[in-house]
DNA sequence: GAGGATCGGTGCAAAAAATGCAGCGCAAGA
DNA sequence: TCTTGCGCTGCATTTTTTGCACCGATCCTC
C-alpha cells in the first residue's frame, strides 16, 4: 500500500530511534525521510516525535498514533483476508503467541491439520511467557494467544478455557511412577526439575509449596520444558508439566502422575485475542479449531 | 490527510455513482480520478468497483473496504481528539442521531450546557427514526444515538436507558386535563393526534390499541411532534408525547396526563453508540453528561 | 433505428511532488 | 578539543500525478 508508506516510515523511525538509521532500513535518504515525517506532523496537526540530541522518540501523541497505525493495518489485513475469502481462496497469515508447552505436540499437530484444509494459510508462532503474551496482542504482533495461567488479562479477551492440572513427570522406573495421584510433599523427597519463575506451572507450584511451608529448592531450573522431560527420563528426579505438552505415545519411558488438587490449584489454559478486536478470517477459524480440539481433550 | 485522499476519492465515487460526477465534486479530472482508483485496485489486489454501463458500483470487496475506510477515519478522529485533549484544549465534533422528541427542549439545553464548559466543541444533530438511527451509527454518520424504542439493537451498544411513559397531551381546558392517569379507552372518545408509524410512541399505542381490540383512527397523522402539540392546544383533540420532549414551563396552556401502564407498555429512551466503538473524547463526555441528565430526570 | 449523451479508459505533454546530494549548526562523547 | 552522529535545508534531478484530447461501448430518446 503505497499511500500508507508514511506509516511504515513512522514505525521505522520509532524502531530505529533516529531518522538516519531508519533511512538505511527503508532504502531512502535521510533527508527524504525527514521531510516526510515533518510533512506528516504538519498535516496531523502536532508533532509526534520529540527531537533529542541523540535521535527521535515518540511523544504521547505519537504513541497514540502508533497504536492507531497498527490497529489500522491489522484491520486492513482482515479486510484482505475476508476479500480473499469471498473470492473462494482461503489465504492469510495467523500469528500465535503461546506458552512453551504447546510447542512440541499440540500446535504442530493443529497447524498441520489446519493446513491440510487450507494450504495457502501460513503461520508464525512466538513463544511468550504469561506476561509477554498479552503484550504481544496489544502490539498486534500476535493475533491469538494460547497461554497457561496468563498474568493480567486486562486486554485479553477469552475465547476458550480448559483446565490443565499439573502433572509430575518421571521415569517409568521411578518408585512413584505407578501412583494414581501424588501429594506435593511426596515429591519433595526427590530432586526437582523446575521451569523458571515466569512460567505458570512454576507459579502454581511455588504457591502450593508456600502454603505447606516448604519452599521449593530445584535441583535443576531451566527455561526448557524439553530438558526437564529428558532429565526426568534418566534418573529419579521429578519434573512438572501440563497434559497438553505431553504425548503418551511419543515417550514410553516417561510416567505422568497428577498432583493432588488439595496441594496445587488446577491451572487453566486460556485461548484468547486482544479485547475488542475482530480477528481475520484465518485466525478466527484456527482459534475455533483449537477451541474444539481443547474441548475434546478436556 | 493527503495520504488518505484515495479514500476520499473512493467514497466520492461511491456517493456520486460514477467517476465523472465524482470528479466534479472532487475538483479533479475524471482521468486522474480514474487512474487513482485503478492504481488503488491494483495495490489492493482486487477490484472494488463493478463497472456498469451507467457508472460504478461498489462490489462486495468494496463494501468491506468502505467500512474499513470509515472506521479508520473515525479512529483517526478519535486520536486527534485525544491528542487535543492532552495538549489541554478540548476540541472536537459530536454527531448525534436522535428521535424528534429530543429536539425542542432536551438537546438544545444539554448542548448549551456542554458548550459553556467546552466552547470549542461543535455539534451536528440528525433527526432519525427508530430504524434509521442505528443505520446512522453503522455508517459512522453519527457518534451517538438517543432513540425512543429503537428497532433492532444489533449494532447498538447501550450506554444508558431511562423509562419514558407515554403522556396524553391536551388543552388545560380539556375535560380529562385534571386526571392523574388515563385509560386508553377514555382517550378514544376524542379526536386523536398521532405521529407516523415509524415513531416509537405510535408503535406502543398501536400495540396497546390492538390488545383492546380497537384500532386507532387518528384525526391527524403527522411527522411533526410540534404540530401535535399545537393542535392539542386549540381544541378537544388528544395528542401523545413522551416526557423528555415536553417542558412544563414553556406552554402553560397544555396539560400532560400519563396513560395507565395497564394499557400502554412504558417505552424506554436508549442512549448508545455503535457496538465495539471507542468514542472520541468529546462524544464520550457528552454522552456521559446526557446519561447523568436523564438519570436525574428519571 | 439513428443520433446524442454518458460512461470508463488511454496516450502524451505539462505540472507537481518526492528524492538525492551536499552541506549547515548543534550537542554529546572520546 | 576534536570527532561523531544528529536533525534539518537549498537546489538540481527524477518520479509521479494531472489535464487535455480522444476512443469505443452502451443506453436513452426521438
Amino acid at each position: 500500500m503505497r499511500h500508507l508508506m508514511v506509516y511504515d516510515m513512522i514505525e521505522a523511525v520509532h524502531r530505529a530511534g533516529s531518522i538516519r538509521k531508519a533511512a538505511e532500513d527503508t532504502n531512502i535518504t535521510a533527508s527524504a525521510l525527514n521531510r516526510r515525517i515533518q510533512a506528516f506532523e504538519q498535516e496531523f496537526g502536532s508533532e509526534i516525535f520529540e527531537r533529542l540530541p541523540r535521535g527521535m522518540r515518540l511523544n504521547p501523541a505519537g504513541e497514540l498514533l502508533l497504536h492507531h497505525i497498527r490497529s489500522q493495518r491489522q484491520d486492513l489485513a482482515r479486510i484482505h483476508s475476508q476479500v480473499a475469502d469471498l473470492s473462494g481462496v482461503r489465504r492469510g497469515h495467523v500469528k500465535i503467541a503461546c506458552s512453551q508447552a504447546l510447542l512440541p505436540y499440540f500446535l504442530p499437530r493443529q497447524i498441520s491439520i489446519y493446513r491440510r484444509d487450507f494450504p495457502a494459510v501460513t503461520f508464525s508462532v512466538n513463544v511468550r511467557d504469561r506476561i509477554q503474551a498479552e503484550q504481544d496482542l496489544v502490539n498486534f504482533e500476535s493475533d491469538i494467544a494460547l497461554v497457561y495461567e496468563p498474568a493480567h488479562m486486562v486486554d485479553f479477551e477469552v475465547l476458550h478455557v480448559v483446565a490443565q492440572p499439573v502433572l509430575a513427570v518421571m521415569s517409568r522406573a521411578h518408585p512413584l511412577a505407578a501412583r494414581r495421584e501424588l501429594r506435593l510433599r511426596e515429591c519433595l523427597d526427590y530432586d526437582l526439575l523446575l521451569p523458571g519463575r515466569q512460567y505458570g506451572v512454576r507459579v502454581l507450584l511455588d504457591a502450593a509449596a508456600h502454603r505447606i511451608g516448604r519452599p521449593l529448592e530445584p535441583a535443576l531450573e531451566t527455561e526448557s520444558f524439553e530438558m526437564i522431560r529428558h532429565c526426568a527420563a534418566y534418573g529419579q528426579a521429578i519434573g512438572f508439566q501440563i497434559p497438553v505438552g505431553l504425548n503418551e505415545l511419543a515417550r514410553p519411558d516417561l510416567a505422568y502422575v497428577p498432583l493432588s488438587g488439595k496441594d496445587v490449584a488446577g491451572g487453566q489454559l486460556y485461548l484468547g485475542h486482544l479485547r475488542g478486536r475482530t480477528l481475520p478470517v484465518a485466525a478466527l477459524k484456527f482459534a475455533n479449531q483449537i477451541a474444539a480440539a481443547l474441548g475434546d481433550a478436556a
